[in-house]
DNA sequence: CATCAGGATTAAGGAATTGTTAAGAAATTG
DNA sequence: CAATTTCTTAACAATTCCTTAATCCTGATG
């Protein structure tokens, strides 16, 4: 997450002259660019490249953008990146659709360069998605604030260290779902950071014996989820 | 993890120094390992062996290893395997040319063990991920996640061991088929497990004892079928 | 209705996984 | 650069899970 490389992105259309059109404004941005022309190829790439934001069209034959989406959200390294839809300005009709499946935003067509690229800008200088507005969570009488790094139970404050929270903040935010270990190295720690998976045994630790053991499960053989 | 089908690993290098500390540390990762000297080997070796992940020095004296590359995915039954390339940090001349003929990612040397091994398992764990789209299953009263890795019937959460867990979702996931106890080993435990068929009744037993003896039924002298 | 074959059930030991602790590195702070 | 905190690793304890084997049922068959 920290290191500062260059934003990566995938752009998928199924119109050859608009992939050509974005990618060459994307890369005089300064942004490194991969294309696809379906949603397939589209999964394909997006689990080798992880790109850091998805532009996807969604009207797109055989795997549309919504379901499209729904695949690339599945890779677990792609949780976190943005995906933002492109949409021809009649067919809202999957506007709901699509935030549902995690979209970050949508921009409709035509596609005006100069808008294009002001909007993707914006989206990364959002520094991470994890500083976005609703970076509070609120689970029973747990409360995690990403913005003032603090995390409360019952009122009582508790101050947790960085990796700690990171690990507690990335679960609350899927809750329910189990992670592998490898899942919360690759999402926490970075993909080129390469510790013992068994550290987070010891990272769990310490956080339940601060918020206490209610939160976090053990799914033995498989990783760990929150509640 | 617990599935253990040993992945093949073909390792091309012109050094031997450097072919046997890839060796040594992908087989004390449970890989089976191959190693060839040239790319002609290489490919050779690769028609026979079938690795499913090529680790592959990009510079190489008579053939290197973009064309090397490229000469290993005109094989037919290598067109699904990963190709992973070796590089000096300096000659990152070729990263281009190397996605180009179908690289998966790249390594620099010098080559940190666990940095190696750490990218590897990923590459095989985001592509065992994708092989199981349907992750909840929803049969009348029961709901299987593979998200959550729960079960409930009737709203009523359930908590299964993983080997109980993968028993039912299997059979779920094939409603009304039956699976010989050889089956259910084969495709659960995995093809290099060897328990007795019986344990199969024992687990089946216990999942019985959980959600209800009215899923899972008995085909006398065959197997077990969902439903 | 006795016999038999296959399945169900149970309990126990062993295997595998996770929990816990402590010590030394690494990073951060004053 | 010293002091402090945090992170990682390793070792061992605790726990859960898996497998086996022994015994008990059940229904089919002669």
């Amino acid at each position: 997450m920290g290191n500062k490389q260059m934003h990566k992105v995938l752009a998928v259309d199924d119109e050859e002259p608009i992939l050509e059109l974005l990618k060459y404004n994307l890369e005089k941005a300064g942004y490194e660019v991969k294309t696809a022309i379906d949603g397939s190829k589209a999964v394909e790439i997006a689990k080798k490249f992880l790109p850091d934001l998805v532009l996807l069209d969604i009207m797109m034959p055989n795997m549309d953008g919504v379901e499209t989406c729904r695949r690339i959200r599945e890779i677990p390294e792609m949780q976190k990146s943005f995906v933002v839809f492109l949409t021809a300005r009649s067919e809202e009709y999957s506007e709901v659709a699509a935030f549902d499946v995690g979209a970050d935003d949508y921009i409709t067509k035509p596609i005006k360069p100069r808008a294009l690229m002001s909007r993707i800008n914006a989206l990364f200088r959002r520094d991470s998605k994890m500083a976005s507005p609703n970076s509070v969570i609120e689970i029973g009488d747990l409360k995690i604030d990403r913005i003032s790094y603090t995390v409360s139970v019952k009122e009582r404050e508790i101050n947790l260290p960085k990796k700690e929270f990171e690990l507690l903040f990335f679960l609350a935010q899927n809750p329910n779902k189990v992670f592998s270990r490898e899942d919360l190295l690759h999402n926490i720690w970075g993909s080129d950071v390469y510790v013992l998976a068994r550290t987070v045994d010891v990272h769990i630790r310490k956080v339940r014996e601060k918020i206490g053991d209610d939160y976090i499960t053990t799914v033995k053989g498989v990783g760990y989820k929150f509640v």
